[in-house]
DNA sequence: AAGATATTTGCAATAATGTTGCAAGTTTTA
DNA sequence: TAAAACTTGCAACATTATTGCAAATATCTT
């Protein structure tokens, strides 16, 4: 039995909602980043297509999960793993997308490289995005 | 006199148009990144959106224009200045973003570095997006 | 340079994606 | 358990992206 997903509502103050309990749950059953289209699918359209897009609102506003730039135009959002505070993300780690099977994976354990840019250039973020193939496709 | 963007087009084999010629002169006139909606506002829609959407993937089809990876889900593309070839890109260098005036810069000369990835995964690309503040805002 | 061929464009229709206001429903608080 | 606070779903709307096809434009051939 696993109440992990109510603690991390509970401690972001968020009220407990089958949509929240849901969703929050499908990140923490699946390592990959998922896009909105990924959650409608898997909560078999349950949920409002509105009240998805809330509730990642919600879940980046309040640190729970973060977006994960791409490419094509779709944002993606996973889980941030280590502490991150409402509003601050410290999700500073490099982001691995498969080629083969189109998962994206967060790599935690690679932190992004800082880079020595041009004079006058002050940095506060930094994302990395790798492609290629991944652990399981190899 | 500037015949930049014909030598462009013509060295990729691609028809000479109003629109190719327009839009290429757009991008080699501005450093920035740019988005579809940029390119509709500079143009005065002067071309029809279809035509806009059409001619930004032929140029990354041919490897004249590269994506650039955002968190909001909006696609920006920019020049690739290294030589690309159809199909393959070669942009690895960083972007920056800036909070203040939020033009997207590509720093040429800054190299993204290579990370050590966990056993198994494979890597053919890598990008890398920095926001902070630029060197004209600062 | 003119006609034949190939390519590109714009329009219309359609799809997908994202946003807002508001009433009804649910959760939390006291 | 009732009141207050918050969340949801619906409807309407806005924006962004894609496709087929006929008309227009560019390129090729002679």
């Amino acid at each position: 039995m696993n109440d992990n997903n109510l603690d991390i509502l509970k401690k972001n103050g968020l009220s407990i909602t089958e949509g929240r309990k849901k969703i929050l749950e499908l990140f923490l059953d699946n390592d990959g980043a998922l896009a909105h289209a990924d959650i409608e699918r898997y909560t078999d359209a349950a949920f409002d297509r509105v009240t998805v897009y809330r509730t990642l609102q919600t879940f980046v506003d309040k640190g729970i999960i973060h977006q994960i730039p791409t490419t094509d135009n779709s944002i993606l959002y996973a889980l941030c793993k280590h502490k991150c505070e409402a509003g601050q993300h410290h999700d500073e780690h490099v982001h691995f997308i498969c080629n083969h099977c189109g998962k994206t994976i967060c790599l935690d354990d690679v932190t992004v490289p800082s880079v020595k840019l041009p004079k006058g250039f002050k940095p506060t973020q930094a994302a990395m995005v790798v492609t290629g193939i991944c652990s399981d496709c190899k």
